[in-house]
Formats: C-alpha cells, sequence, structure tokens
DNA sequence: AGACGATACACGTTTTAACAACTATTGTGT
DNA sequence: ACACAATAGTTGTTAAAACGTGTATCGTCT
C-alpha cells in the first residue's frame, strides 16, 4: 500500500543526497553554460574551441601533438581531427607533421588565432563576472574545494586536473 | 617585457576566480556524468531521456503537454518532439492529443517505462554513490547549497529550480 | 462570423558528437 | 631483416543536437 498525497507532502524530491548533488551540479553548470555559449556563439566558436585555443596559447611559442591536445581539454573530444580541421580552415591554427616522427601531427595556434583570443579576453572575463559574479570570494573559493574533492576520485592522478595535496 | 619562464613559476591558470569557478565547475560535471552515461549507455538511454521518464513518472497518474515536460528537464531540451518520437518508438511513453484543447499533445509513462524505471533504480542509485560516495553529507549539502547560490540569478523565480529562501 | 495573433507542436535541414574501422608509421623481438 | 604489436591520426557512418520554419488549433476583438 503506498501513501498517495500528491498534493501536500512534497515526496523527497531525490533519491539520495548523492544524486541531489549530482543533479544541482548538472543544472547549475546547464545555466551557467547558457551564459557563456552566448558569448562564443557570436564568434561561431564552441566552449571547447575556445578551451583549445588557450591550451594552444598557453603552449606557445611550442605546439602540442594532435591528442595531447584532447586530453587536456576540459571535456573530452573524441574527436581532435576534425575539429581542429575546422580551426584550421578558419587559419587560426596551423598544423604540422613533424620529419622525426611522421605519426605525430604537431598543432600550433596562429597570429589570427592570437589576436581573436585577444578580441575576446575582454568579454570573456566579463561573460564569467555575469556567471558568477554575485558570489563573495570566499564562497568561490569554497565551491572551488568543494568541486575538486567532487571530481577527486575520478581523475587521473598525475593529470592537469588532479587536486593538489592540501599543504 | 614579458617575464618568459614557461617552467618554474607557474603562470595564473586561470583569468579570474570566477573563471576558475566555471571551469572547475565545468570540469567536475563531465567527470561526474561519465560514471552515469556509462550506465545510462548499456539501456540505450541518455541521461536526458532518464530524466524525462522520471518527471513522467512523478507526474503519475497524470500526464503532461510536451513542451511542459521540456521546461522541467535539467537541461533544456529544443527538441521535444524527437526525443519523445524515440521514447514512444520503444513503448516507454504514449503521447495523445487532448479533445477539448487538439493543440497540445499530452504524455505519459507507460507500464513498460516504470518497470524500466524500476530496474533500473538500484543501478542509479549506486552510481550516484560511485560518483559522490566519497563526500561526508556535511560537504554534499555545503556543495548544494553553494551550487543553489551561484545558479540563483540564472533561474527563474517562480521555476522548480529557484532557490527557495533560506528560512 | 471573420480576421488576426498567440499557442503547441512538427518537420526539414544543417552541424556536431560518438563509435568503430582503417591507414600510415614506428618500435621490438627473434 | 621480417613479422607483429603499438602508436597517432584519419575517415566513414550513424545518431543526436540545434535552429529556423511551417501547420494546425484556439482565443480574442470588432
Amino acid at each position: 500500500m503506498t501513501t498517495a498525497s500528491p498534493r501536500t507532502d512534497r515526496k523527497p524530491r531525490f533519491d539520495s543526497l548523492f544524486q541531489e548533488a549530482y543533479l544541482n551540479l548538472w543544472r547549475t553548470y546547464d545555466r551557467l553554460k547558457v551564459v557563456e555559449d552566448e558569448l562564443f556563439v557570436r564568434f561561431d566558436l564552441s566552449a571547447q574551441q575556445y578551451n583549445a585555443l588557450r591550451l594552444l596559447e598557453a603552449a606557445q611559442p611550442g605546439t602540442l601533438p594532435t591528442l595531447a591536445l584532447g586530453t587536456k581539454l576540459i571535456s573530452r573530444a573524441p574527436d581532435m581531427t576534425r575539429m581542429l580541421d575546422r580551426l584550421e580552415e578558419r587559419k587560426l591554427v596551423h598544423r604540422e607533421r613533424k620529419p622525426e616522427n611522421r605519426r605525430v601531427v604537431e598543432v600550433g595556434i596562429s597570429p589570427a588565432g592570437l589576436s581573436l583570443l585577444e578580441e575576446l579576453s575582454g568579454l570573456v572575463r566579463e561573460g564569467h563576472k555575469r556567471q558568477l559574479g554575485h558570489l563573495a570570494a570566499r564562497e568561490l573559493k569554497q565551491l572551488i574545494e568543494l568541486l575538486q574533492a567532487a571530481r577527486d576520485p575520478h581523475e587521473e592522478p598525475g593529470g592537469r586536473w588532479h587536486k593538489p595535496p592540501r599543504d
């Protein structure tokens, strides 16, 4: 026999605290993503592509092999080739097969790519402020800490995103 | 003149604390999503489809108009019709045009849909535990609070996801 | 009652994502 | 040196997302 009073006693909207946390994470990501996408779409970029350009900028003046770049992205990308095809077509990156190991393709950001990043930098900063500008620095730091702790077991130990041991 | 020592002094990986928080959010969502997707893919479901089924289950024994269901989803879905097409094809939901207002299509979960949810319920619970089981209840609650605060200005006041005023 | 705007979906088309299979190149063991 | 496995990308194919447009229905105003 089930208690059926769908109006008054709010049934616990979540199955567990874990689920509640995850769904809140999902929802929050989705809402904030809207703000960011709205910005990038004006430049025919995805957040992922911007992320790639930023990584290539950071690698300057060096370059990165295609798949190495793929593993550094925030969100995994199973199709680096075509993503870079699109960026190369727009002359934002350049690719070159290395003579000493003809398997790897080195990717670097182009002057056009760098100037696009510069053009975007102010807007991106404003965008992030619109996303989270209402939170105090203390809250932001705490949020970052908790997010790191949340994903910690799901990161590879050596990886770029692994939380450094506190102290 | 720029200080160029790419090895030792780690340049501040983020432009601002806002960006650091958002990218941590993105990364954490992406890592935890992997765990969830891995589960659902075995049943040919997406997290979004599961979410829809859960909402229809909660609406039981009633039904929901197509677009009303769309707005309740965690992540917005601009193509409810075809998503429901797929679920209907698998007999997990049923649809019916209302006679008194022939514009709206009411969607309800089917017995097959309910039994799929039941089959999944244990696995989903385990999945969420694998995602976040390493955090203490106190941390989870704090994380939820912060996530709510983070997205609060981006939610419609009346909406399902709006934070209830504290006290 | 007929015109007009709003509502609720459905559909056509174009981009991406995702997965698997394939090619070229290099390293390794015998 | 030759076979074989491993590496690094690429390409083909299928499925899903995104976006704008189209269609039926209803409400409202005159």
